[in-house]
DNA sequence: GCATCGCCTTGACGCAGGTCAAGTCGTGGA
DNA sequence: TCCACGACTTGACCTGCGTCAAGGCGATGC
């Protein structure tokens, strides 16, 4: 089971797909290719369909999931019934990391945005991998660490900047990391208002102000041309 | 050196001290003597003096700390100017992680709150012993993961809370914490007002209600007797 | 022990953004 | 291709919290 094979081709055969999708995945990147077939051989891959539910406030979920293909909309829903979309996920992204250790309760819910191909891995043999390869508990700390970062810029951004601020520099945002000035969002614009801090209405007015400013064109509901970067910046 | 010995007393020798101060370490635990004592030869302990910072945005941190007593502020500076208290950490907690594996800049501040014993392990050394030692590795994601979840609430709360409503949960916490109904607050009014995303003038205002209702009694500037648990939930 | 600085409190006021409502439009499922 | 539901927009209103200001008090450092 554990003999290293001295090619590293893929191979034609059914799992070799298989496990050229786990090399892929960033957490399992400086894995050799021995250890890369033995996580294959415990992967369970799904495609799931858009709008399904992977796990919600209340479920013991007992897998480590890693998305390939989709995207993921992950959120909570405050006692007294706030939704708050906290991330977006999408390919090479893990998720259901909270439990790894002490496999508690959650209180989030993951949703998948557009159909998505998801590989499950049991916490166990997770715990088992991390325990075995501390490569990939290293990477898992450097993209929780980031993870935590960004979230630390949620906080300060709700606490500290006004509507339009946000707004804006979430568009630069969204440039800078598809370098295109036409975007197209990755979640419907209630639940950027969510993310955001804010009520629809009020996403809906700041932009509607940026575009008789001219710095920014809206088409259809997704798609948002920036026409004036720098002005965003400056709000 | 790494020799291992057969008796777990600390000893009477210098070392022996610092020995099972690194055992106390919550990351640390789970690793044997010898271990142990590898690591308390690396490390560099130091008093430091309250109101001192360990590292500021801009600078470089090339150390994982690890805080043996006292209390340190964590927060970070917005563009615009604005001061956010991200956490307060304490006995046994760490920091610095961010910088872990891709030295980058940091745009966070660290204070002491108190005279503090903090022991400093440079970046190479931790990432050594995590790949040497993974359950070192796995205690942090778990610690990482936690301080996810609870930055996640902050979120959450600054977005969809009222101030009053935020106010009474962080007393509430604070008193289920401690396990006792008159709690000191960690830091200082106007540091709590910051990391509930308010001015130190609404907060004054919810607790002078709070007071009113006769639900808590205030005594002096930092301590607060909690007369009310149940109505505190309530808000 | 005392002085001083900065924290804390209280008041008055204004506004950013939330709420409610109604109508339009886009989009995904059949 | 079409339908229907939910997302989005726009308007009017209003309130909670921030801002500014001034005074009291407590805690720290000498």
């Amino acid at each position: 089971m554990d003999h290293p094979r001295g090619h590293t081709e893929p191979g034609a055969e059914a799992d070799g797909e298989l496990e050229s999708l786990v090399a892929r995945v960033p957490i399992f990147s400086g894995l050799d290719h021995g250890q890369i077939r033995e996580i294959a051989a415990r992967v369970q891959p799904r495609i799931v369909p858009r709008n399904e539910q992977l796990y919600g406030a209340g479920d013991v979920n007992p897998y480590l999931r890693i998305i390939h293909t989709g995207t993921v909309k992950v959120y909570r829903i405050t006692e007294s019934g706030h939704e708050q979309v906290l991330r977006v996920l999408g390919a090479g992204d893990f998720l259901g990391e909270k439990a790894l250790i002490s496999p508690s309760v959650s209180d989030h819910f993951a949703v998948t945005l557009t159909e998505a191909e998801i590989c499950s891995l049991e916490h166990a043999a997770i715990r088992d991998y991390l325990l075995r390869y501390p490569s990939v508990a290293l990477t898992m700390l450097e993209t929780l660490s980031a993870r935590l970062g960004s979230t630390e810029e949620q906080v300060s951004a709700i606490a500290g900047e006004d509507a339009a601020s946000r707004v804006a520099t979430y568009l630069v945002g969204l440039a800078e990391e598809l370098k295109r000035n036409s975007v197209a969002l990755p979640i419907t614009k209630k639940d950027v208002a969510s993310f955001l801090g804010l009520t629809p209405e009020t996403l809906s007015r700041r932009l509607a102000g940026f575009e008789d400013n001219g710095w920014i064109h809206q088409q259809g509901n997704r798609r948002i041309d920036i026409l004036d970067l720098e002005a965003l910046r400056l709000v």
